[in-house]
DNA sequence: CTGTTAGCGCCTTCAG
DNA sequence: CTGAAGGCGCTAACAG
């Protein structure tokens, strides 16, 4: 029997002609399967996969040949059923296709895989409403735990879906510390805003405009606090010249053009991140402005596209794959039981390029 | 009692006081407490929450009632494992932080969640046996279906990890028809350089140099076939002016850097890839080289940073969102049982830059 | 329209 | 060191 089984081995454990067949059944491999063929219990195959209790070398080793042999793979699902452990986290981020969120995702990802678990990526597309779907569809029950960057969702929304499971970390937000540990740069988009504007005015700048972030929680102080506090500075920002604009390059574009068009005495720019300060930069030069003599910008997330265009983009600087990196370790120690919140604050650093210098 | 539990609801549904009892315990709600409390049958209650069967509306109303009084939610995990359906798909991408790669995902993303479904995100950066790691960790039993972009492993591996799942589509890549649907660009990393060389040929260029992605299996013609079929055409690709490098900026820039210096006498030179190319810009630039007067540079993705440096890559077009979105739209039929091969292809469309006019 | 019976595949007791 | 029973939470297949 032993001697006939390499050809059935080799089209289980390689595409061969039965595939059809298999497809149909479905006919997955158990653990009892391999049981029986091993003449053992499967409780000792069970122990033999998971490297647990007490085995004579002699049977681990013929079950474990078993089970090369029928190419068993124990059902995740079952496992997660009975251990209530699914080793799966899920990233809720708004937009994997902005560099910021990708470098932190890939941080996570590479992170979590060392222990083996996998990434739900969960993209919200900017949109609260769709966060808040997005949240809901996440069960506890299909993952150990969660992070979730740059919320856009107000606290009464967001707070209840995270107390729903055992273990998160939130990115860029602050939470009750019973409920997350935290990863986030020190200033928030606001302080990014007052730093941007006190760096312009000392540059002799007097009309400063600003393209913010529109409607995002992750703003530790609103529009009108910035306005106020950078007037209690003697920098004078017009709350007309504050618009919002979604974090893209191309509704930095749109807006920025209005905005320019519809505001020439403005000298300087700042933009939400740094997309929306490029799409500005692109919107400027199709408008015939010189920056950074007639117009300057400053972005907020030095993406790479930042340090490439012309002239390259003054932004501030953060570690966003340690960021990543970080918060999936912070998500690992909670899921792993030490609930203790922790919290990292990483400083933005401005990095003064030609939109700005 | 049903007066009395207005308070409990509050503390389950919203963040409340108890929830340290609730992290020790993890006490879930299960289908059997809603059919105890609302006086149903489990079975009850379970046509309730899939909406399956004939059920009154006066019972169905009821036990919505406890339902979400209890707030419970169904286990996703007990539910996979009976109805064999996890209602998540694995997505396989060499790197997140490659816009290219992202812009796909996030078209995936968005597809199938319209479906309810999830995605778990396997990064690869880029490494074949990180691949093969990241396959081997992907069980049959986790994913519904599974969708490889720009696999770098050959057949020999790559197929029977794609056997193992009952729904499969490959991205920029051919396999067996009976093992998944196909989505790739018509012309495949290969021809692209011949459509490159022949352009910059056609401009008069003679000395065109090739920096490559490094031994990807989704060249669908190696270095030398490329070679040959140039030479038949008259074009003349030295085989030494052709390198490899990593598809990442920073590779990019650091092989175009010592190849430029390598070989000045090349007056133009073809990026495997977006980054590459915008790396090797920088790099020409740095090293005081003029683009395009001293060299032209054809890249091959059109990611957003293509068109904003200075000046503007030449590179060639492929709707990315839209591949993501056909991946996995071909997907979920699969994943429903319409295992019907389907092929999608996309033309690459050269953009005319800067870099190469 | 509703309930009962049997598992899905695995692991956690507890006995040998 | 190994095995037998029981159950995780849910749904399919039958009853009624």
């Amino acid at each position: 029997m032993e001697s006939k089984r390499p050809t059935t081995l080799k089209s289980v454990s390689f595409f061969g002609e039965n595939v059809k067949q298999m497809t149909n059944k479905r006919q997955r491999i158990t653990l009892d399967d391999v049981a029986r063929e091993a003449g053992v219990s499967a409780m000792t195959v069970s122990r033999v996969i998971n490297n647990t209790g007490r085995i004579s070398s002699e049977t681990r080793e013929h079950v474990s040949d078993v089970i090369a042999r029928l190419g068993y793979r124990p059902s995740r699902t079952a496992r997660a059923l009975v251990t209530n452990r699914t080793y799966m986290i899920g990233v809720v981020i708004p937009d994997i296709t902005n560099p910021y969120f990708s470098e932190i995702t890939q941080g996570v990802e590479e992170t979590v895989r060392e222990d083996d678990y996998s990434v739900i990526l969960a993209n919200t597309n900017e949109s609260a409403s769709r966060e808040e779907v997005v949240l809901n569809h996440i069960d506890a029950s299909m993952v150990d735990g969660l992070i979730v960057c740059s919320s856009r969702l107000p606290d009464e929304i967001l707070l209840p879906q995270l107390e729903r499971h055992q273990a998160v970390v939130v990115v860029n937000r602050k939470v009750p510390e019973e409920l997350a540990s935290s990863v986030r740069t020190s200033y928030g988009l606001g302080f990014r805003a007052i730093q941007s504007a006190r760096y312009l005015a000392k540059a002799g700048h007097e009309r400063i405009g600003y393209v913010y972030l529109g409607r995002s929680a992750a703003m530790t102080m609103d529009i009108d606090q910035i306005i106020e506090q950078l007037a209690a500075e003697g920098i004078f920002l017009k709350r007309e010249w504050c618009v919002s604009s979604r974090p893209t390059w191309q509704h930095g574009y749109d807006t920025g053009k209005a905005f320019l068009e519809k505001f020439p005495e403005l000298t300087a720019v700042i933009g939400g991140n740094d997309l929306i300060a490029l799409g500005i930069l692109r919107a400027a030069r199709d408008l015939g402005r010189k920056v950074p003599e007639d117009l300057a910008i400053i972005g907020g997330d030095d993406i790479l596209m930042a340090s490439q265009v012309t002239p390259p983009l003054t932004t501030f600087r953060m570690p966003k794959h340690e960021i990543g990196v970080v918060a999936a370790q912070l998500l690992l120690k909670r899921i792993a039981g030490d609930m203790t919140y922790r919290e990292h604050l990483y400083d933005e650093i401005l990095i003064e390029r030609g939109t700005a210098p």
